[in-house]
RNA sequence: GCCACCGUAGCUCAGUGGUAGAGCGGCUGAUUUGUAAUCAGCGGGUCGGGGGUUCAAAUCCCUCCGGUGGCUCCA
């Protein structure tokens, strides 16, 4: 029976099984189960829980083996490297404190708080760096220390850390982990890799203040963010990826390519649309509009400003006084605001008359322009302005409508990214217990959080859950898509209401005669055309396919003799509805070939001697090179098929 | 708003105490050119604003404004 006890029996996810004595190790697990995953193991899944490979394995188990491929290994990867930057911090700055570092979506990061009249900036990182090579290099094991609570809070106090003093403070009582490498111990919960040898590839990134425990009323830390790989080959390459998102930034190409201006002279956050940019917004505008006529959308237009009352209404005004402009004060009981949503408008036009539910669903959509006063700080090119054009509307529908107009709203949203071949994740952003946060009636939210769940799976998406996530009024549909970097960004959104048409006292007459409240789904696909234009700038690289480009084409004459027929083509495609410039400038063909290049313009049009002989004209599209001659029809046909939205795939030539 | 860093010509940048520089762009002229930059000449800046230290400030100090990276926030 003894004998028994003494022997565990270990099975794998693909169906293999051994026995090893009670007490073994991942290690000893993975050379014999997994031996060509041996060297690059990081920790082990015991029964669903992560686990050190050094500790010990005390029951039977079914066991998942974890590398930096998989995303729990990639976590126990970078929390081990912020463990080896803290060791080479304490070293380069003894006394330093440590509040928390955990990994995150792409690397990791530790706060620290350095010793006092020492400021650690971004010069000092390649030392720090470099001090965390020279550590790994000596290929030292993690540890993991099991003590007593009391143990630590006395360790904490001689090496006196008011952090983790606080952060054993919610452990109270429980057993606590520390882990140690070389010199170097850390509180922390765990898992971390075998041995400082596998973080021989790591790369400092910048540093920045974080407020201890994310509350701005606590003191400042300095958060110093990293990354770390197994091989030099991938840190390059993610290198390279950063150098490629530097090179796509919006704000430079904005600038290069003339889209828009952000100047101190008009005020932080409130662009101005250029000629090109204007040609983008317009474009993308008049797409979503023909989508939305389709869909049987009204369009409407609503002033800049509103009565305050109207805000107060609608439960906005107190809620987000902060982050808005001040009110204009005309007299004491007229006050304007600069509108920050444009809802509260559409409710009005809704209100204006009775309505029967035959008009149900009624769509209204507007391009919004509303202004918010975000934040100093948070202000980033386009991404992040104080003006912006919401592709708003709202869908005014009895309850029975709702779970269809939903899913109308989510196809028209996947058909938009498909355009931009943009694939779309879904998040349910619903709200959490936290009550004082959220407006309505409780029993509301559910029926709109359940009927959005069951929308969702009828449609068979793939969606997370967002608790917490949810607006004020109500939960919504978040719609993350992936650029051509794969990087991440929340764009549209859709929300459903049912707290604005109580509060509106929204009306309509139901076939049995009784006044019924409606539902509303608030959507805007963008999200906001800024945001979104930004996000397309760094897709496309710049690199806007035809039907999007500001300049589609430029015709270049060769010598002066071709001027008369460059001209006549300019117009003739202009005539077609293209945008089309023509470049009579006494400059060499080269020179206005790497200027037209440097634009990024789709179609370079050469009309020399024997073009003009033969009427044909001379192709070079961007991106792709020398592409022969066309005749005028030939060009124009190809122009045809090339101006339609999604016509061409989104590629990262320069 | 907070922390760190930054602000010199339209753009990219050099100039760390001795009264402002380059390349590109712009303008003018020459050149008439065949698939990524022809040559020459000419303009152009109260060195982000204000205050201070100094015989002397782009340079050192203070302050305000703006930007960048984060934090907080994001209807």
């Amino acid at each position: 029976m003894v004998r028994e006890r003494e022997r565990i029996r270990v099975r794998t996810s693909d169906g293999r099984s051994a026995e090893f004595p009670r007490g073994t190790t991942g290690h000893s697990i993975v050379e014999v189960l997994f031996p060509e995953k041996a060297p690059h193991a990081v920790g082990i899944e015991v029964n669903g829980t992560i686990y050190d490979l050094c500790r010990p394995i005390l029951e039977d188990a079914s066991v998942r083996v974890l590398t930096f491929e998989d995303p729990e290994g990639k976590q126990i990867f970078w929390h081990s490297s912020a463990h080896l930057m803290a060791e080479a911090l304490e070293a380069l700055y003894p006394g330093i404190k440590f509040a928390i570092g955990p990994p995150i979506e792409q690397g990791f990061y530790y706060d620290v708080e350095p010793p006092e009249g020492v400021v650690i900036t971004a010069e000092d990182l390649p030392r720090v760096e470099a001090k965390m090579r020279e550590l790994a290099e000596r290929d030292v094991p993690f540890e993991r220390l099991e003590v007593s609570w009391e143990e630590a809070v006395r360790y904490y106090r001689e090496h006196w850390n008011p952090y983790k003093l606080e952060i054993l403070e919610e452990l109270r009582g429980q057993p606590i982990t520390f882990y140690r490498q070389g010199n170097f111990v850390d509180l922390c919960k765990g898992t971390h890799v075998p041995s400082t040898g596998m973080l021989r590839y790591p790369k400092l990134l910048n540093i920045a203040g974080a407020y201890w425990r994310g509350d701005s009323r606590n003191r400042m830390l300095t958060r110093i963010y990293g990354i770390c790989f197994p091989e030099q080959k991938q840190l390059d390459e993610y290198l390279r990826l950063r150098e490629e998102a530097e090179r796509r930034d919006h704000r430079k190409l904005g600038r290069e390519l003339e889209l828009f201006l952000l100047t101190p002279a008009v005020g932080p956050g409130l662009p101005i649309w250029l000629p090109n940019g204007t040609v983008l917004r317009r474009t993308l505008e008049n797409f979503l509009r023909r989508e939305q006529l389709k869909r049987g959308y009204q369009e409407v237009i609503t002033p800049h400003i509103g009565n305050l009352e109207l805000y107060k209404t609608s439960g906005h005004y107190p809620y987000y006084a902060d982050s808005q402009f001040p009110p204009m004060v005309l007299e004491e009981q007229e006050r304007y605001l600069l509108k920050p949503m444009n809802c509260p408008h559409h409710h009005q036009i809704y209100a204006s008359k009775p309505r029967s539910y035959r008009e149900l669903p009624l769509r209204l959509a507007e391009f919004g322009t509303v202004y918010r006063y975000e934040q100093s700080g948070e202000l980033n090119g386009l991404i992040r302005v104080r003006g912006f054009t919401q592709d708003d509307a709202h869908i005014y529908c009895a309850p029975e409508q709702l779970k269809d107009e939903i899913k109308a709203v989510i196809e028209l949203t996947q058909y938009v990214f498909r355009i931009f071949g943009m694939p779309v994740d879904i998040r349910l952003s619903f709200r959490d217990d936290n009550a004082a946060k959220y407006g309505g009636d409780l029993a509301l939210w559910e029926r709109a959080q359940r009927e959005i769940q069951e929308v969702a799976d009828e449609l068979g998406l793939r969606y997370t859950i967002g608790l917490g996530e949810a607006a004020f009024y109500g939960p919504k549909i978040d719609f993350i898509v992936r650029d051509a970097l794969g990087r991440r960004w929340q764009l549209g959104t859709v929300q459903v209401d049912y707290v604005m048409p109580e509060r509106f006292r929204l009306e309509y007459i139901g076939p049995d005669g009784q006044a019924h409240r409606p539902v509303i789904i608030h959507r805007a696909p963008f999200g906001s055309l800024e945001r979104f234009i930004g996000i397309l700038i760094e897709h496309y690289a710049g690199n806007f396919p035809f039907w999007l480009a500001p300049v589609q084409a430029v015709v270049l004459p060769i010598t002066d003799a071709q001027h008369v027929a460059a001209l006549q083509l300019t117009e003739a495609l202009q005539q077609a509805g293209y945008r089309v410039q023509a470049d009579l400038r006494s400059e060499r063909l080269q020179r206005k070939i790497a200027e037209a290049e440097h634009r990024k313009i789709p179609f370079l049009l050469v009309l020399g001697r024997r073009e003009v002989e033969t009427s044909t004209v001379a192709v070079r599209r961007h991106g792709f090179g020398d592409q022969g001659s066309r005749t005028v029809e030939e060009l124009l046909r190809w122009f045809a098929e090339l101006n339609v939205p999604g016509a061409e795939r989104a590629h990262s030539n320069a």
